[in-house]
DNA sequence: ATACTTGCAAAAGATTTGCCGCATG
DNA sequence: CATGCGGCAAATCTTTTGCAAGTAT
């Protein structure tokens, strides 16, 4: 059984044919798809379509949004104009994007994560998502 | 004559009525320091139909894309499915957005930014932009 | 049982584009 | 005067939704 339908059972999500399959391919999609990270709904609709060939678009985009909100999958908006989707990890992490390659390195730092949080204070607000990118370029070591 | 009209001079883009009307109402959008508004199309188009109401949403389509090649104004893509502008200053913010209301308040932190790059270095990477977008609900006080 | 799900197609919302008369440099 | 621009409507693209029939618990 895959992370996510674990996640579904004890969270109370009910569990059809079609949601175990997106689950099983949103929990894969980082190991077995290679570099393809991140799907948006017309790839995971691909990829699903590979296991059942009946399972249409519109539950795709219903189950993502089920699994968004249920807090077991995580949405980026990158500059696109379609979303994009990756498994929830335990942990938070933001993305730095190579500018040169578009390979995505995932990252922590508590420091600014902290940071974040005050000055949302300091503006009078309480925090409750954030988005941090950075856009970088590989150092040559020679 | 508006500061982004000014901008179109010197780079040669080329002026029209209706584009020194937006470029005028993008110009006026920037008010206090603090919370100016970043206004989306369909804004921009109901505040230049005040001044015209011939000038189409295509047009203003049309050159909000011209004037961000330009390197005119600045396209944020927030969470709300659709991009919104504002003009680009010399100094460089970073965006607070409030999740009931849409409203955006503006700041620097100097320390985020250090540590911005200094998590790119640790990643072997050189730092050469960034995108920090702060989701919060605003704090009631009584 | 019954409330939730799905597939399909249509709808909706944001943005782009083809056509063609018209304005700009 | 040649080239690019603007208005309009139609076309795209992504995402949502109404409906009728099927399914999970």
């Amino acid at each position: 059984m895959s992370k996510i339908e674990e996640k579904c059972k004890s969270r109370g999500v009910r569990l059809t044919d079609q949601r175990r399959l997106i689950a099983k391919v949103m929990s894969e999609s980082k190991s077995t798809y290679g570099s393809k990270d991140h799907p948006d709904v017309d790839e995971l609709h691909k990829r699903v379509n590979l296991l059942d060939k009946n399972i249409s678009i519109a539950t795709v985009y219903r189950t993502v949004k089920l699994f968004e909100e249920a807090g077991i999958i995580e949405r980026h908006d990158f500059k696109e104009g379609k979303s994009r989707y990756e498994p929830l990890t335990e942990e938070h992490h933001d993305h730095l994007i190579d500018v040169k390659t578009g390979e995505i390195v995932e990252f922590v730092d508590k420091e600014i994560e902290e940071l974040q949080k005050k000055v949302a204070e300091k503006l009078g607000y309480k925090l409750v998502d954030h988005k941090l990118e950075l856009y970088a370029q590989k150092i040559k070591k020679n």
